[in-house]
Parts: C-alpha cells; structure tokens; sequence
DNA sequence: CAAATGTAATAGTAATACTATTAAGTTTGT
DNA sequence: ACAAACTTAATAGTATTACTATTACATTTG
C-alpha cells in the first residue's frame, strides 16, 4: 500500500502536533495506522495505547507526535479538507460554464470519492468515514473559540469561501452563499450517516447518489431567479 | 422557577432511564440541574460527580436515576423533541393552507424560542442549546444502531416523519422529503452554532432571524414546480 | 408494628488520557 | 575519530473519571 503522506504535500496547521508526522517513517505509521484504527473502533474506543500495540510501537512515542488524540483527529481532519481544496481547484480550473463548475463541486463535495479515479491518497474512503462520523466530536466542542484562534479551522473556512464564490458565480444576488455551502459540505455527510444507521430520516432509493441529487437540485433550484 | 417536568407530560423511552425521574422530587432536580450545568460545561466536562455537588446529593443517587451520562443526554434530547412535536401538532392543527403550515413547522424548527409566548418549559432555552452543542456526541456514534433497536430515535424519527408529510402536502411530486426535513432540523441548529462561534462559515446579517430567512426560502423553492 | 420497598451514602474498582524520567541511537564539530 | 549534542523511543508511572458493590437509613404497606 502506498503512503498517502509522500503522494501529495498537504500544509497543515502547526499547533496540531508536536512533531510533522510526514517526516518520519514512525509518523506516517501513526496517520495511517489511526485513519485504520479510529475507522474501526470509533473515535470514543479509539486510544493511543491500542495504536501502539496495532503498529508495534509504545504509547509514548505516539505522544511525541501528536499531543492528544483530539488533536490527532484535528489533524486528519484538516489535512482531509486541504486534499478536497485542492481536488475542487484542479478540477475545475478548466471549466467556463459557472454552472458546470457548481455541479464538479457539488459532485467532489457530495458524491463518495472512487478510489480509483478521484483519489489523491489511498485510504481517502476511510479518512470519508471518519470525517463522516467523527468531524463533531472536534468541531462541536467548548473549545472551538479556542482552537480558531490558532487557525486551526483555516483550511476549512477558505474551503466554505471558495464554494460561496462559485455559488456567486451563478447567482451574484444570491445572499446566503456561505450558508449553502456549510449546509452542503456538513449536510451531505449527515445524510450519509442517516441512510447507513437511520433510513427512515432520509430517502434512499437505490444504489444512485441520492445525496448528491439532493443537493444538486436544492442548490440550483434556490439559485434560479 | 417553576418546575418543567411538572408543566406537560412528554413519554420518553423507558430504557434511557432507571427510574422515571419525573416520579420523584430528586429526579427532577437532576434533570433541572443537568440542564443547567451540562450546558455551562459541556458534554466532556460535565461529570455526576459535580451534578451531585451542585444539588446537594452524591453521585450514586444520580447513578440510581441514570445508568450513565449518555444516556441522561439522550433523555434530554428525546424530551426535547417530544416537547417540540407537540408544539408542531398543536400550532398547525387549525391551519388549512399547506404552504402556512409548512411555514409554521420551518419557524417552530429553525427560530429561537421565545420564552414568553412559545415554551412549554421553563429552561428550553438553556434545552435548545444543550441540543445545538451536544446532540451530534451521542447521535453520531458506534452504539446508534443498537439503541435505534431499542427504539432511542423513535420520537425523533416521528417528528421528521410529520414535518415529510407537511412537506408533501405542498409538493406531493417531491422525492426527498424526509431528507429536507432532517437536513432542515439539523442543519438549522449547526449553522447556530456556526453562527455563533465560526461566523465565516455563514452569513450572519444583524439580529433579524437568518436561520429561519435562510430555510424558508431554500424549502419553498425546492417544492416549487 | 414488622416486613417490604424505596432512597441515599460510603468506599471503592477499572479504564484511560497523559507525563516524568531514563535509555538508546544518530548526527555533528573539531 | 570520537566525544558532545540532539533525536527518538521505552518504562513506569499519576490523575481523572465513569461506573459499581455494599451498606444504612427512611418510608410505605399489610
């Protein structure tokens, strides 16, 4: 399996660990091995000490990267939504049509990434589910004011910026732009969670991308005047 | 203040509790008080132990209550959205018109609560924002499938089941309405939260109810045909 | 008024997030 | 070449907290 850290560099904010995990062979195993782990167990029966004893090192040494798994978690998330800027940014620069640059976006935001086309990292499936699942448990927390303050949700701000300005591409007037676009990004994970645990909250059909319907329809029917 | 267990009487789930807490003086102290104090400290940092502290009992009288603290969290949140089914049911009975219903169940899910005019409850404000912060901690998590079996999410699944089908009333074509009302549901209280601690991720005006403009408008152009 | 039941207090245990300290290996300057 | 300096990792903890077992007290009921 080929390291997901060495196919493509991805800035990460700093205050989120306490040495670059993508410099050495022991941090890529700690990113890897927890994309692995956390998936599994879930991020409350994640812990250090069963990602140790899983890529055969100690507890401590997993300390000396990362300074808590909160963090560790910060940190997938965040380089997560750097790679899925970066995808947008490739993959629409060569698009005129405003509308058709919506759709690729709406598309790589909603849609479940194929590993064998879409990816920029091998376990980008995995590193889905965990944002699906776990992105709360960090976001919604009493220390957001906190952790903004150090640019820790930067990436992800600029990602919600970016979607706006595409949003008003297509309808300049259009006076909720951010709102749609967090809606969208957050909404469209939540709805995957319900369909797979809690059907009835959703309406899942079959096996087409109904979440990217969803949105793809809400979106262009709010921004038709 | 008076008490709000007392005020109406919502059913919840048996097995969330080990003994009803409405049934006994302390059982409403608990919940009064973990309403209270879960919302100055948050999910993490609220513990038994300081809930004992802070109404004068121990923590294994609560641990007679409650098996756990999620649990306790889960009561809550099902009493909420009890509360706020039997608000929808009584304050869009006497409505004919479609459309006014709908616009009535989007005000009484997306707007803030007025404490004066609209509360069943004494503290549903104190409620909401225990909702907003906390929810997705004992929602998105490992266990949902074995407590949905247990019939944990009944209410909420209910309530987004009624405001489908008020939905439909207006647009009887339209494909995705449990999807609208749970993205509607949840995603109003994120943007709150965004609103309140991430304010670039949304469009925050002045003090006019943006939350409530925002859905409004994107649900009514949805079912437009 | 005694048996049964409900309520609460004490004093724990187990798990886990996190740290202090020490040991081993690697690099660098002269 | 080799000692000093620094990087990396292992051991053995501590502190917190969620949760439990047991006992004591109070209240209700036949």
């Amino acid at each position: 399996m080929q390291n997901f850290l060495a196919s493509i560099k991805i800035p990460v904010n700093e205050s989120l660990f306490l040495k670059d995990p993508s410099t050495s062979e022991l941090g890529q195993k700690i990113v890897d091995g927890s994309i692995e782990l956390m998936n599994q167990l879930g991020f409350e029966r994640f812990t250090f000490k069963k990602l140790a004893t899983e890529i055969q090192t100690t507890e401590a040494s997993v300390y000396r990267y990362f300074e808590s798994k909160h963090k560790l978690l910060l940190y997938l998330i965040n380089w997560y939504w750097g790679c899925i800027a970066t995808r947008i940014a490739l993959e629409t620069k060569n698009i005129e049509l405003p509308e058709q640059k919506l759709k690729k976006t709406i598309h790589i935001l909603t849609a479940l990434p194929n590993p064998e086309t879409d990816s920029l990292i091998s376990n980008e499936l995995a590193l889905k589910e965990i944002i699906i699942n776990e992105s709360a448990k960090v976001l919604i927390t009493k220390d957001v004011d906190e952790e903004n303050k150090v640019g820790v949700f930067s990436v992800y701000k600029a990602l919600v910026s970016n979607v706006a300005a595409i949003i008003n591409e297509v309808n300049s007037d259009y006076i909720y732009p951010n709102m749609l676009a967090s809606s969208m990004i957050e909404g469209s994970n939540q709805q995957r969670f319900f369909a797979a645990h809690l059907p009835r909250l959703t309406n899942v059909k079959d096996d087409s991308d109904f979440v990217e319907s969803f949105y793809t329809d809400i979106i262009f029917k709010t921004l038709t005047k």
